[in-house]
DNA sequence: ATGTTTATTTGACTTTGTCAACTATATGGC
DNA sequence: GCCATATAGTTGACAAAGTCAAATAAACAT
């Protein structure tokens, strides 16, 4: 709630901008014969498909009375006509007459000379900037909120090392404490994965919100039916959507498709999440110990999964609470 | 051009999409008995300080004749008076009464509830990246574009190590086609260095765009007035501006105020750029050598500056150059 | 002082949008 | 098939919102 008050007043602010921007583009607008209203409608008719009068009316939120003039006008003028539906004899379809058409794409072209106007003048960056803005308001604010677009990849790519390193220091700082000297650790731990990486036998997953990297794990240093799984993390604001089940679900399947027998991790006592999830998928300590180099005491704890060999019932049991 | 010309359609869908909703809150606000120009005027004249018409007329792109009729609704209803202007005896400075006052403050109450509403299903990320994209387009449209708002840090943060490798890891494959071995080599200098960080010996200077990092450069390891110069980077996106100049200048500024009085860096012959800083700085280049690891042959340099003892000419024509 | 510009007002007008009553077709229950 | 009710679209009467040009009065430039 109070999040939402400091909000608030951003995007009270922003409206009263937009208004003004949206205003002086429509001013412009005006000096063809149509009306902004006539404008979108016949926007509308020349984009969506089998568009009717009452599509418009809930798309556009406009008065049934006022559209069917509209309508009327325009087809006066010879810019649309309309055929009455086979399914509902109530509703006529509407399209553009080849006139419509030339008209919608004149009308275009003068409102991409508006746009282009407002842009022109800004560097790359802050047009860049401009556009992926109103797109993610779009998206945020649509009706059926899509959420980010989230998906998981598997190849390293240059500057992934990096971002997960970037991610595990502010992560761990923020919630466990640690220090540079955690960050530091980490870097060690993909210098010595990256100079020998070898996609046969180091494999990431890296789950990403709108192509930045959200959550990541992977399973390193395979040899003789065993490996590590490591990196398993996920930023606080993608938590709780079922995504670190997910990226788990993804190592565990490899390993198992790569005849891995014995999977280990270390991780510390503060990943109560993670852990909880270890537990779910059969893994078991089998080793702890103290640490204090982090800036802060905490105890690090090894854990170990048998895939095969070891416990038929656990890995079933973990396949299907996984799947 | 071409990059305009992608983005407009982008920035038209937004501005049909806002359009709709900017309508839908102004809808609720019709049912007050003001319409939407009468509010936006009656907001300004509570905000804006001594308010004339011409101001409003300006600011909102209002009619005259109209927004004069507007005015004198508002003074028939007691919520504005005006005072003739004594700098321009043809204008009178407006001002909301104390029922203009509980008018407004109850308009701004139901629109705040409005906005509430708008955003109160979405999770409090969508509600944050919203407001930050709203500031983003306010910023880089309005009048005079600040740009982004750009600052130079100097202490080390968690998460910072691991960005700056992100960014090595990411530029250096883009322009010079290194691999994930040079990304790992990175991590390992960042290893050494966090291990045994402390800001008395090790300092970093990170330049900040908008809160992301956009460029860095350090001191590290000074001991006996010798130390290392690392990490010195921009984003591709933010050259040209004088950053880079400007970072190379603290980081040297310090040594001098710290009485280092050689500092050297390793950099690679692809860096012409930096190379070019690094002449005008001053520095000399005392070895080169071949570099295959990084998935794509290189030469290796060693450059040194002597700021003291060495040539009091370069270190004068460095300070004049790089102030 | 005089002609020109500027801030505001007024009257006459058009455009835009709303509301409620009306027609014609569709739909669901029997 | 028949009826009650809902839905798509139309029409007339009207109100609200916005525009334009002419008028007024003060300010400004020379």
């Amino acid at each position: 709630m109070s999040l939402e008050t400091s909000l608030i007043p951003i995007i009270r602010k922003f409206n009263r901008f937009y208004t003004n921007v949206l205003g002086l583009l429509d001013k412009h607008l005006l000096d063809s014969d149509f009306s902004l209203s006539e404008v979108r409608v016949l926007y509308e008719i020349g984009h969506a498909d089998r568009c009717t009068a009452k599509m418009l009316i809930d798309l556009l939120k406009i008065d049934a009375g006022y559209l069917s003039r509209i309508l009327k006008r325009f087809e006066k003028l010879g810019l649309t006509y309309r055929v009455q539906s086979e399914a509902d004899g109530r509703s006529s379809l509407l399209y553009l007459s080849k006139l419509g058409e030339e008209t919608l794409s004149t009308m275009n072209a003068l409102s991409d000379v508006q746009i282009r106007h407002m842009i022109a003048g800004l560097p790359e960056r802050s047009q860049k900037s401009i556009a992926a803005s109103m797109s993610t308001i779009e998206r945020e604010l649509s009706d059926h909120p899509s959420g980010p677009d989230i998906r998981i990849r598997s190849e390293l790519q240059p500057g992934d090392a990096g971002m997960l390193i970037h991610m595990h220091g502010w992560i761990y700082a923020q919630e466990c404490g640690y220090n540079h000297v955690f960050e530091g650790y980490v870097c060690k731990t993909f210098y010595d994965v990256l100079l020998t990486y070898s996609p046969d036998r180091d494999r990431f997953w890296l789950a990403e919100a709108d192509g930045q990297i959200v959550g990541s794990i992977a399973i390193i240093g395979q040899s003789e039916g065993k490996a590590q799984l490591r990196w398993f993390m996920l930023h606080p604001d993608y938590r709780g959507l079922g995504l670190g089940k997910k990226l788990l679900h993804e190592a565990i399947s490899y390993c198992r498709a790569r005849n891995i027998r014995q999977l280990f991790l270390e991780t510390t006592q503060d990943q109560k999440t993670a852990i909880g999830m270890y537990a779910k998928a059969g893994f078991q300590k089998v080793a702890e110990r103290e640490n204090q180099a982090w800036g802060i005491r905490n105890i690090e704890e090894t854990y170990e999964l048998h895939l095969h060999g070891g416990s038929p019932h656990e890995a079933s049991a973990t396949n299907a609470e996984l799947t």
